[in-house]
DNA sequence: GGGCCCGCAGGG
DNA sequence: CCCTGCGGGCCC
């Protein structure tokens, strides 16, 4: 049942090799005459997309027709031992990258469209089908649909036929088939020289120089994101929505240079609560395990703690929005002014912190912090009682109810005041007090601090603590914690 | 071990 | 779009 299909070989260009070809780098310039040749001058190859300098083609297309289905040097004329790729009976290509990126891109490059309309251009696009633009009010449900539905195609069609993923750092074959560079560099290490989904021989250029099909990049990212922004429409969109296409683990993007978590962008969120949600992490917003998120659980990095929705931001602190709360922290005891207690503990503010050059995370304060931002998140949480949920991290060893190793969700804990005082470095810190206030057992396992659960902090003990020079809202200190009401 | 530099995510 | 940020890896 096999059809030879004639007019999936290659227009008939027959590139001589007699002379070095070479296409145009990352950043456009051409690697035979380190010249950078503007749009008109380079040519896009359909197979791998891989941009060339026309003037250095020993042989250039000549007609209109053939630049716009021209096959690179790598691409083109494979060894004559190679046969036919094996097409089935299926009427579509199997690289939809060339000709749908051409399409996105001249949606790209209408400047008389808002995001939001290319957004929606490049949908129906994807969706195969031009929809009349009427009413846009009472669409909302069946776009939404269908956005859904474009992404699952476009899934189903890109996929890495190793991983099923779609592919991370895509390469595609000359036969049209995609695979994540790693898993194609793999099967390669493994001796094999043939497409892993067609059988077809793959060129020793191509395997032993894979290019990152950058256009299909783009083109993946652009699905995305006309997905989150036609189907998400004003409402807010969150993060779980547009998950499904996350690999488990954090992994390295095309964009990053470097491996590791260093650079990663987050795995999949596993837990189905918005990024705005306060307290604890319940069972049935755990699909994966359905048993929520359990006081004492650890993980390795922020990251992943991030997956399990403990705490979402990546590298900072608090997370919160200045005008509805703050729903997390992290304590990893790199802030002077720290006091960590356990049952409760001192928190600084973030800011203040001199960010000049390539310091993410300077240590040394420049200037005051204020009540703003995600302070000011902390305060609004302060005032209202809402929970937060706390991770301990360990990095430096402050505490002996620091957890053993990684980060560790440490329950729920209120802020029952917040202030300002002239901290450790001589500038204004925002101070917490935070105090714990679930119904589980204190989970510090430290032998001093044993006995658990551990009681309350003393009235004074935290006065002494606190060293209060500055009160800026925050509850009364008959907080509810002196009745017993935890 | 400290400094530097990277890219991601999120708020505004 | 810009800025920030209680990471993290690598290089010195």
């Amino acid at each position: 049942m096999v059809e030879q299909d004639a007019k999936r070989q290659p227009k008939a260009t027959n590139i001589m090799a007699s002379k070095t070809q070479l296409p145009c780098d990352g950043d456009g310039i051409c690697m035979l005459c380190k010249a950078k040749p503007s749009d008109l001058e380079t040519i896009t190859c359909k197979t791998c997309v891989t941009p060339w300098h026309v003037d250095c083609l020993s042989s250039p297309p000549e007609t209109l027709a053939s630049t716009l289905q021209w096959d690179c040097p790598d691409c083109s004329s494979p060894p004559e031992d190679v046969p036919l790729p094996p097409i089935g009976n299926n009427p579509l290509p199997t690289t939809p990258s060339s000709d749908l990126v051409a399409a996105i891109r001249a949606i790209e490059a209408d400047v008389s469209l808002t995001d939001r309309e290319k957004a929606k251009k490049r949908q129906e696009l994807l969706s195969g089908k031009m929809q009349s633009d009427k009413d846009d009010h009472d669409a909302n449900k069946e776009k939404k649909k269908k956005g859904d539905d474009v992404l699952d195609l476009l899934d189903e069609r890109l996929n890495c036929s190793f991983c099923m993923q779609l592919p991370e750092r895509p390469v595609t074959t000359p036969c049209g088939h995609n695979f994540c560079l790693k898993c194609f560099q793999k099967w390669i290490g493994q001796g094999k020289n043939t497409c892993a989904k067609c059988r077809c021989v793959i060129p020793s250029k191509m395997a032993s120089q894979p290019r990152i099909n950058s256009t299909l990049v783009v083109a993946i990212r652009m699905a995305k994101l006309s997905k989150s922004l036609v189907s998400g429409g004003p409402q807010k969109v969150y993060h779980f929505v547009h998950n499904q296409n996350r690999p488990d683990k954090a992994y390295t993007t095309d964009r990053a240079q470097r491996n590791g978590k260093a650079n990663a962008a987050s795995g999949k969120i596993f837990v189905t609560i918005p990024t705005d949600h306060f307290g604890p992490i319940p069972a049935e917003n755990d699909p994966e395990r359905n048993q929520g998120v359990l006081v004492g659980e650890c993980w390795e990095d922020r990251l992943e703690c991030r997956q399990w929705g403990a705490h979402f931001p990546h590298v900072a602190g608090i997370a919160g929005q200045s005008n509805n709360g703050a729903q997390s922290v992290v304590l990893s005891g790199g802030y002077q002014d720290d006091e960590d207690h356990g049952e409760w503990f001192l928190y600084t503010g973030s800011g203040g912190r001199d960010l000049s050059g390539n310091k993410r995370t300077s240590k040394d304060q420049s200037f005051d912090q204020k009540f703003e931002k995600s302070n000011q998140a902390l305060q609004v949480s302060c005032l209202k009682g809402y929970p937060v949920r706390v991770v301990r991290s360990h990095k430096e060893k402050r505490s002996s109810y620091a957890p053993e190793k990684g980060l560790r969700y440490d329950g729920i804990y209120k802020i029952e005041k917040c202030w300002r005082k002239v901290g450790i470095q001589g500038f204004k810190v925002c101070r917490y007090l935070f105090v714990r206030c679930d119904n589980e057992p204190a989970p510090w396992t430290s032998d001093e601090h044993g006995d658990r659960p551990r009681p309350l902090p003393k009235i004074s003990e935290l006065k002494k603590a606190t060293d209060i020079t500055e009160r800026k809202g925050g509850s009364s200190w008959d907080f509810d914690f002196l009745s017993g009401e935890r």
